[in-house]
DNA sequence: CATTAAGTACTACAGTTGTAGTACTACATA
DNA sequence: TATGTAGTACTACAACTGTAGTACTTAATG
């Protein structure tokens, strides 16, 4: 209960990887390449060893099945997601959540609209009672 | 109009020391050694090598003065702030901004009473009439 | 003018990432 | 059983980052 929680920061190519594993876990090399093929051009060699990696860091789990190897994430997107908007918010925002919120804001991201949605977020979290 | 505006990321480190020059531009690397110091503990040599580094990115200018260089931001917080949450918001989610608010809510980063402030910012840009 | 002190420039080195090649292994099939 | 082939393991290398040491320069001062 510490490395999975901990911190984890991805980058553009990672995430790419991640992404064909959530969306279909339990791939091999092969198939991740393949599934990345057009957005992502990389050889297999390269998606071979990215795996490895984000397996030695723990993000991945491995099970071999004869030659092949299927890879299967053991973070979920929204596990990524919340971690790495944690981070943001603490380093570059120093936990300035007003001052996201109007870049957020300023950038268009969030309309008038919006508002009843995070409002009807805010009702289910406390009907959650936490 | 192409590398300021451009995508910058910067690291924790990176942060600190742009963050020292926001609050105090024109400081020499003396200067931004000593007001990490107790956070952030660094031989000045390296502190030097930062800041070459920061302007050599174009992040930073700098001013020779006699023996010394001074140094000074060349974006603003708002702006790497601004810079590193579209791209978080674009890479990691994807555009995805509702899930971004999602996840702020979910850690009680957002309260019900932060809405009228966010209707206000909304309202202002509103004003703004861009 | 000589010496010191402060400061910069250059070099270094390990760890991570993006990227991929080469070598090795094992399954299938003739 | 021999051989091709698919797939993994290992190695490689450049760029960037965190970190700092050494060498060089220049301002000050006796």
């Amino acid at each position: 209960m510490d490395e999975d929680t901990d911190k984890v920061s991805l980058s553009d190519l990672q995430l790419s990887i991640m992404r064909v594993l959530w969306e279909q876990p339990h791939s091999s090399a092969a198939q991740v390449t393949e599934n990345l093929r057009g957005s992502r051009d990389l050889a297999h060699t390269t998606v071979a060893t990215l795996l490895t990696r984000l397996e030695k860091r723990g993000l991945l789990r491995s099970q071999r099945e004869g030659r092949q190897i299927f890879y299967t994430a053991l973070m979920s997107e929204s596990q990524i997601q919340r971690s790495m908007l944690a981070d943001l918010l603490a380093t570059v925002f120093r936990g300035n959540t007003p001052a996201l919120l109007s870049h957020l804001v300023q950038e268009d991201e969030i309309k008038a609209d919006d508002l009843e949605k995070i409002r009807q977020l805010i009702e289910d979290k406390g009907g959650d009672h936490v």
